[in-house]
DNA sequence: CACCAGGCAAGCC
DNA sequence: GGCTTGCATGGT
């Protein structure tokens, strides 16, 4: 991977393990849209940024290297040799059909009050909505920021809906989850969960510190670690991964066994990565239930 | 009209 | 402990 800086933008060249359409389409993040064929646009911790691929180059717009070593490096997680964690997993034969549709995956380090907030509302939800419930929450709540003459805003911090009600909260229609979205932000502006300690503790102790929170339980809680704490052995149990590891490890059977301990002692550290790989591609090939 | 969507909490036993 | 049911909202 080959970084530079060209005028106002910072490019990468040489990146066949960084596919924005594979990266931003996972159903890990839920603020990255899509501008134009070959760009998206998202916003993380308050800073908008135009990203695009084409021509086996992807082109950060109107970023400075500062900008690009302090914020974006880390976020795209551009220090990991993913070419290893690919090798290393295609020893599991459905992985190594997996893995070639998923090329390019990236896990993103997101900001972890945003990564709750988002995943309490995936609940019982359906990707599109879980979408819009959240646009709507930022818009209502964030802060505005303007780039190339649009509106973009930044996800709300744990103080403003900590004083919000449920009233408040209506327009959203996040449903039976606004609920639950005000509890998680007043257990975090009161100090009760500590955000920034779950970094430091263990999987199990960081999950059951996650699931203080109503509207979090297993599946939430490990979406939360992976994607906000940077905990790659958590591995989501979805409809969509169960889905597929019955199609395809449990000959379209029933799966009766603890699928967490299956998938730990099948993918181990690596569990995160075998997971994403696998979402997408069951949601790519639509496997039937 | 049912049934489902990146599940979870509460209420049972 | 495990199992069942209701849940807001919008799409098919």
């Amino acid at each position: 991977m080959n970084i530079y800086q060209e005028k106002n933008n910072i490019i990468i060249e040489n990146c066949e393990e960084f596919d924005l359409v594979h990266t931003f389409e996972c159903g890990q993040c839920f603020r990255w849209n899509k501008l134009s064929e070959s760009e998206y646009a998202g916003v993380h911790n308050g800073t908008v940024l135009r990203i695009g691929q084409a021509d086996g180059k992807i082109t950060l717009y109107d970023t400075t290297k500062e900008q690009f070593e302090s914020i974006w490096k880390k976020y795209f997680d551009l220090e990991r040799n993913y070419k290893q964690i690919q090798t290393a997993l295609s020893c599991d034969s459905v992985l190594a059909r997996a893995i070639p549709e998923g090329r390019g995956i990236r896990i993103l380090a997101q900001n972890p009050f945003e990564t709750i907030i988002s995943f309490i509302i995936s609940a019982n939800n359906n990707i599109p909505r879980i979408k819009l419930i959240i646009e709507r929450l930022c818009e209502s709540f964030g802060e505005k920021i303007e780039l190339d003459g649009k509106a973009y805003y930044s996800f709300p911090n744990a103080d403003t809906l900590a004083s919000l009600s449920r009233e408040d909260l209506a327009g959203i229609k996040a449903g039976f989850r606004d609920k639950y979205i005000i509890d998680a932000a007043k257990k975090i502006a009161s100090g009760e969960v500590l955000i920034d300690k779950i970094f430091e503790l263990d999987y199990e102790t960081a999950k059951n510190e996650l699931k203080k929170i109503k509207g979090v339980g297993e599946k939430v809680a490990n979406c939360i670690l992976l994607f906000g704490f940077g905990k790659l052995s958590a591995f989501p149990v979805d409809v969509w991964i169960r889905r597929i590891l019955e199609h395809y490890y449990f000959g379209g059977e029933e799966i009766k066994c603890d699928i967490e301990q299956f998938a730990k002692e099948r993918f181990g550290e690596l569990g995160g990565f075998a997971q994403q790989y696998l979402f997408y591609y069951a949601r790519e090939n639509k496997i039937a239930k």
